[in-house]
DNA sequence: TTATAAAATTCGACTATTCAAATAATAAAA
DNA sequence: TTTTATTATTTGAATAGTCGAATTTTATAA
């Protein structure tokens, strides 16, 4: 009972008059890292598959696992790996909403471009305050994708759709616009940006090469590209037909 | 020269093409520290004085010092205490820079009250990326102070004038405009919102009264208040006579 | 100048996080 | 089922930062 009460003493402490569950960097970064290998569903997340998203040692993983277990924000199960509680899944969906919202101040805001965006959100979205992220949102008009075509989850923690239709998915001769994008590496986003491929540009799907997976495409009407079956993965489509 | 070039190598790798000085969260805390000591001038700044600030223990400051001295932020000697070296100041004033740029955003752009923006700006100022302090502030119109009126350093470091008058130190009978505030805890804030005061408010000083120092003042044209000493020590002015 | 108080410093210890290497457990292949 | 490979876990050590207590240095007062 004191032990409970003093703990939401140092909470209140912290953060005003809001209640606020106070996790750190390290902490936060897990989270984020269960929560998109809990994304791809179907595998069990293990301690391994963890290590190589933060490309840190399992041997950290193990003990982080432990603390956060401890916390209750995850339960771990040699047989069904790591799940992420309800409490757990709250909190990485709040920094998940963080990030992206400041991946759409930077954008739009501060003029930063689509590959400088995600390292920065990356510190910013630690940033703790009960109301930060709410006022940003609306500051922003409640935008609901961020720069990359990713959901912004809302307020409450529900998503808006997603797209997960890749451009390699579609059949040859279909047309689609851009969604999102898989990847958000600088890599990946500066080649976008040389293509002059940016989330609604039109694409139109000529032919697969059978040989590699390449496709030739038509960015945005213009001349034919050849670009690999990799490039072509991490492009999210909405579709026409 | 190698060791040099693998330092260099490791900032690029961290901060893209900008060439940009990687402090730790808790550097960049005594560096800002140590900036605002040397703004108290005369004093000479020992570590117990610094301990006093960041509310630790002088042992760690001791370690700390040594730090600082050996990425050459600062010298110590015994005698003269700590100065900050050229490159220690340009990155504390960075750091106050940014610490200011970012409560005014949190204040004009997302509606936080004038009590609540400092703690928030305490985490922002660490965000490290080499261009957006520059955004932040061309985005903002280049604000010269920040919302409790301290200059806010330009990005060559150049500081617009800062106000040291303080509402006390006046002869009664004087008006003036409240230019900054001292004191920025959000108890003391709270109690100027409280009494209708902010950066611009006219107040006229009455009386003092001999016994404890304390002012009559009227603020905003309206009704006599009366306000400790320490209070008017905490209002910095702009005279008008 | 000597005694005393204050400040600076060293020392060992503790927490959080990380890692590499060794070991244990489990899964896959023969 | 036994061997082999993979994964998980433990162990011990490293780093950054912190602290309290002991010690040394410096400043102040008698």
């Amino acid at each position: 009972m004191w032990l409970i009460f003093k703990t939401r003493l140092f909470y209140l402490s912290l953060y005003g008059t809001h209640f606020y569950r106070m996790h750190t960097l390290s902490e936060e970064n897990y989270l984020k890292a269960i929560y998109r290998l809990a994304q791809e569903k179907g595998q069990k997340i293990t301690p391994t598959a963890i290590s190589e998203v933060l490309e840190n040692n399992p041997a950290s993983v193990v003990d982080m696992i432990r603390k956060l277990a401890d916390k209750q924000l995850i339960d771990y199960d040699k047989k069904k790996g790591v799940r992420l509680t309800d409490q757990g899944l709250k909190d990485a969906i709040l920094i998940v909403r963080r990030h992206r919202l400041w991946e759409v101040f930077l954008l739009e805001k501060l003029g930063f471009r689509w590959d400088e965006i995600h390292d920065i959100a990356e510190e910013l979205e630690h940033i703790k305050d009960a109301t930060l992220a709410d006022r940003l949102d609306k500051f922003l008009n409640f935008p609901e994708y961020d720069p990359h075509g990713d959901p912004i989850p809302k307020a409450n923690g529900k998503m808006p759709k997603s797209y997960s239709v890749s451009l390699a998915s579609l059949k040859a001769g279909s047309s689609c616009h851009v969604a999102a994008v898989r990847d958000t590496s600088s890599a990946f986003l500066q080649y976008l940006l040389k293509l002059d491929i940016g989330i609604g540009t039109t694409i139109q799907f000529i032919e697969k090469i059978p040989f590699d997976g390449s496709l030739v495409i038509s960015i945005g009407g213009k001349e034919k590209t050849t670009v690999s079956q990799k490039f072509g993965e991490n492009i999210l489509v909405d579709g026409i037909g």
